[in-house]
DNA sequence: CGCATTCTTGCACTCTCTGCAAAGTTGCGC
DNA sequence: GCGCAACTTTGCAGAGAGTGCAAGAATGCG
C-alpha cells in the first residue's frame, strides 16, 4: 500500500491522500457529533469533505472507522515493529494495545474522538471488536512472550496460546472500561486549565492498576 | 427462543410464533454452514423458512441474530428474575452470563449453533458485542453484588461501578474464548454419537478455573 | 358468528457497500 | 516539455440490509 520511492519526504500524492483522509475523518466527527450517529449519512459526511460518495470508500470501509479516524495501514504497521522480549506480560500487552491505538491518531483527531466516544460509547465497542479481529495475530505475539515467562513454562503451546487470548481480551476489556471513563471525564471544571486532556500514558497505568486491584480482591 | 415441543397452556397463536421463529432459525443456520456466513442473504434464508423477505424481520433483527437464534424476550427475562444475594462475584458473574445464554435455547439449536460458531468465529465476538449491549444494567446489578462483600466495602458507588463493569468484561472474555474452545473440540469421534455434546456447566467451569489460573500467574 | 387483535406480506424507500470503467492527476524518465 | 505508467476520483449500476406503511388473512374470545 504504501509506496517505497521517497526520494526526499513525502510525495504531494502520499500528502494529498493524508489531508484527504482526514477531511473525510473530520467530517465526518463533526457531523456525528451534530446530528448524532445513526443520522449521519455517508453521503453527508462526503458532501462536507468535499469528496464524492465513492471516494469515501476508497479511504475507510465503514462510516465508524471514519468517525474514529482509523488508519488501517498504520496499525497494520505497528504490529510489525512488535518488540520480541517482555518483562511482564500484563504491561507488554498494554503497551501493544496503546501502540495500535496511538498507530491511527493526530492532535486534533483526539479531542474529536474523545467527545464523539463521549456521546456514543458504542463505538468504543466496536473500536475494541475492530481490535479483536488481531486477536489471532496478537494472541500468538503474546504466547510468543509466555513461553519465555517461568509461570508458563510448563504449559503446552496450546494452553499458553488459550492464555495468551484470554490475556489479551482481560486487557483490551480494561481498556475499553478506561477509554469510557476518559471520555466520560468532564474537563470543563474550574480548576487549573492548563493541559486538562489526561494523557494517554496515564489512562494506561490507571487501567492496569484498576485490573491489578480488581484481580487481587477478586484472587 | 422458546421450546416448540411445550404446548403447556400456550395458544395456538404462540406455538405458531414459536415454530415459526424456530423454522428461520435452523434455515439460517443450515444455509450458513453449506455456503458461509457472507454467501448466504436474507431472502435465501426467509425462501428456505417458507416465510416472506419480510416477516424475517418480524422475528430476528439482523441474520446474526437469526443465525444463533437469539431470543430478545428470553434474554429480558432472564434478566429480571437475578437474585439478590450471592456469594462469589466472579461465579455469580458466570452465573449470569450462563443465564443469559441458556435463555436462548433448545436442544438442536445448540449443535446446529455450535457448528456454526466453529465456522465463524466472529459470530461468539457479535454474541459478546450483544451482552456488551446489556452492560449498564448487567453493571448495576454487579456493583449491587460488590456493596455487600466486604473486599469492595470501602469503595465509593463510581468505584463499585466501574469495578463491576471491568469484572463483567472480563468474565465475557473468559466465556468467549471457552465457548471457542468448546466449538472448536472435534467431537467426531468413534464411540457412540449421541451425548457427546459437553454440558454447558462443565465450560463455564472450566472457564472460571483458567481465569483463576491466569490471575494467579498474573499476580 | 362477529369483532378485536395479531400476523403476514408486498411495496416503496433509504442506506451501506462493491465492481467496473472512464476520465482526470501526478510522478518520473527521457 | 513530453509522454508513459501509476494512481485517484468519480459516476453508474446494482446487490443486500433494514424500516414504515397499509391491506388483507388468521386467530381468539365473547
Amino acid at each position: 500500500m504504501r509506496d517505497v520511492n521517497d526520494s526526499s519526504g513525502l510525495g504531494l500524492r502520499e500528502r494529498k491522500r493524508a489531508q484527504t483522509a482526514e477531511a473525510i475523518h473530520i467530517a465526518a466527527a463533526e457531523l456525528v457529533l451534530e446530528n448524532g450517529l445513526d443520522e449521519t449519512t455517508i453521503d453527508a459526511i462526503s458532501a462536507r469533505a468535499d469528496v464524492s460518495n465513492r471516494t469515501f470508500f476508497n479511504y475507510f470501509p465503514s462510516k465508524e472507522d471514519a468517525v474514529l479516524g482509523i488508519d488501517e495501514g498504520a496499525v497494520a504497521a505497528e504490529l510489525d515493529k512488535v518488540h520480541d522480549t517482555q518483562e511482564d506480560p500484563l504491561a507488554a500487552v498494554f503497551d501493544l494495545i496503546y501502540a495500535i491505538f496511538e498507530a491511527s491518531g493526530g492532535k486534533q483527531r483526539k479531542e474529536l474522538s474523545r467527545a464523539v466516544i463521549r456521546k456514543h460509547p458504542q463505538l468504543m465497542t466496536r473500536q475494541m471488536a475492530r481490535v479483536a479481529d488481531l486477536e489471532d495475530r496478537l494472541s500468538e505475539i503474546i504466547a510468543g512472550w509466555l513461553r519465555d515467562d517461568e509461570r508458563f513454562a510448563d504449559d503446552t503451546d496450546a494452553e499458553r496460546l488459550e492464555q495468551a487470548r484470554l490475556i489479551l481480551g482481560i486487557c483490551l476489556s480494561t481498556v475499553r472500561i478506561s477509554m469510557r471513563r476518559w471520555a466520560g471525564h468532564d474537563h470543563s471544571g474550574s480548576g487549573a486549565g492548563s493541559s486538562d486532556t489526561p494523557d494517554p500514558r496515564k489512562i494506561y497505568e490507571r487501567a492496569i492498576a484498576t485490573l491489578r486491584t480488581v484481580m487481587e480482591k477478586l484472587s
